[in-house]
DNA sequence: TATGAATGAGCATTCATTCAT
DNA sequence: AATGAATGAATGCTCATTCAT
């Protein structure tokens, strides 16, 4: 039984690389037989077909999403501070399991009924907690909570088609640059010609 | 010729329409066919397969980024307002050609030897004038300009998943909103007990 | 337009050599493809699905013994005829064309819906005008019109599993025998010993 | 080990309801592992392989056959009564066991070497035994007694096919009309009508 | 005995692509 | 310029069968 649940995991790893690699669509079924690696016929014991495998990766990564972020939120009070803790969270979880969140990013479009219905759901619930930790941010007639938010996730799941392992700042110093912009924005520690530019050219 | 040139611009768009309604790897030449509308052969006479319509969707996509993008830039000096007209020249462009913008944005990856490296080189240059509006405000020590631009690119590329005709602002009120998060960030205008508390934890 | 439907018929003549050899379930379509022959994709051009090519096949032979019959009843009037004609039409196309009929004897309940029900339309048509060439025969108390029409078909449709060309009747001498059969009795002709005992015998 | 032939028979069963409500091609070993009910891995305890089974069946079924018939008929001494006697066994046997007589009539076809060998000399042993009771109608010039034992066959193995249970006869009542229609012919009770016009063409 | 994970061959079907018309 | 019949490779998936447990 443990045996089973320890060889489910091990398919899905199989799956996430290779949905990240190739796209769900671009993935065939021996792709990720050859990514587990398994015989193709043998994937079948842990799936009913393609579909599900796409469900099983992006509900257990939603899950993981969901389960860091309120566990790292947990204890913290100062609003920014809960942004950043957004940022950092996801980021981190992007850098340890990037194929996960690449299908999440790239694949969940491809999801379709009944699972996505599922996994809609696990959607909702991050972005709403993503949202209640924007909400005291939020004034009338300024930006509006829902274009926050879609930028905030834009921004972060943007990341990886541009990220490189090495070359870029790790998780915590990306997370804070983000934060800092997401809620100071680029401008706030720009030169002083640039600011006074800004300030004075306004229309 | 001119005929065979405008007929060209109805397969493009049957492409772009297949594309960014199944994806590029989903969409059978069938679809793209049945798109335009057009019989499956005859569309090799437009293509010497489907990777080229892939290439021949992004690079005309590129190109009407590039250009509106130049000449909406053309004239302005102030930095916000460069910074703004980045935001409005993309965003109005994905309303009014949304198929285009959701390839280049989810099947660029698809795009292979040797059509990739022939886009990359306009991709580039599209995230190099970008980056150059957004020069002015970074500051040595603060957020990294190219955290700033993928930042950008990723709160303008991530639009098309969830904007809704009609339900959200228009591409101007909306590259104002976005513009204005970017540069001044969230909590700018954000309320006093949210500003101070914000402020207490600076660091 | 012409070339295409004598296409189809050759498309159709493999399938049912195909599905008589093997059986429907077992004839799989590269074998079809090998009996026309053909390339398995190409096949995909004269059907939907393996199913249709079935409902092809049968619809195609119910219309052929429909005509055959209807035509060789005209004009015949003595009941008995009558019946002696139903055993030789269907036979004589069972000998001109055995892979159609025993595709229908052997495969018609591997149709599934919604092809089954319309070919249950032409084999209910099919069994109705022979059971009106029986219905003169019945009589209230003696053997049921059911059953006595059933019995000629389980008699004409079991003859495809024994009947060995050469060394079997012709269609002509076996349609003879089997309407004498069914109309007179094997006990007709018997020897006086069996004949008075079956006489003695009666109830 | 009389658990073990309990179990076999049970398998036995299994693979009759199995083959006869899909054909044994269509059957998968699944679907008789379901019909037992036991996994698929544990019918190779009573098989080598899915041919055996159907061996099994079939031998079952031809030697239950044998048996009733040859019991039925001790005794028996008048040539129609013998007939009648056959259709009756038969139809009885049908009607207790219908999974094994359907599989016997529709799926013998798919039995390879080298049990097919082995089941059609149970075939012709029982094929013998009827051809053996109409012998004593046969007349020379008349109607073969190998036409003859075919229709009978062909009559009763394609009862499966139209019997409704509840709506048509039982085992008793049927042999008995169709038993009568195969010595004395359906025009034997026919109305005056019909029968003088019958005998107005005979020939 | 019995299970169920695993395999490799095979299935029906769709694919991008070619080419005679 | 355009069609659509045709192909061979590849698709997702099921199969009979094996074997460690």
């Amino acid at each position: 039984m443990a045996g089973f649940d320890q060889r489910r995991e091990q398919v899905l790893d199989g799956c996430a690389r290779a949905f990240a690699l190739k796209g769900y669509q671009g993935a065939s079924i021996r792709d990720i037989a050859r990514a587990v690696p398994m015989s193709a016929g043998g994937l079948y014991h842990y799936c009913s077909n393609k579909q599900e495998f796409l469900y099983q990766v992006c509900d257990r990564a939603f899950h993981s999403l969901i389960e860091r972020l309120t566990t790292g939120l947990d204890g913290i009070d100062d609003p920014s501070e809960r942004v950043h803790t957004v940022f950092k969270s996801h980021l981190a979880y992007f850098l340890e399991r990037p194929d996960e969140l690449i299908t999440l990013t790239e694949d969940l479009s491809s999801l379709e009924a009944p699972w996505a219905s599922r996994v809609r759901v696990l959607q909702r619930q991050y972005y709403g907690i993503v949202s209640d930790v924007l909400a005291p941010f939020a004034v009338p007639g300024g930006i509006s909570l829902r274009v926050a938010t879609m930028s905030l996730f834009g921004m972060i799941n943007w990341v990886h088609t541009w990220y490189r392992r090495g070359a870029d700042p790790g998780a915590d110093a990306l997370a804070r640059q983000m934060s800092d912009l997401f809620l100071s924005g680029f401008a706030a520690a720009a030169p002083e010609t640039a600011r006074s530019v800004q300030g004075g050219s306004e229309r």
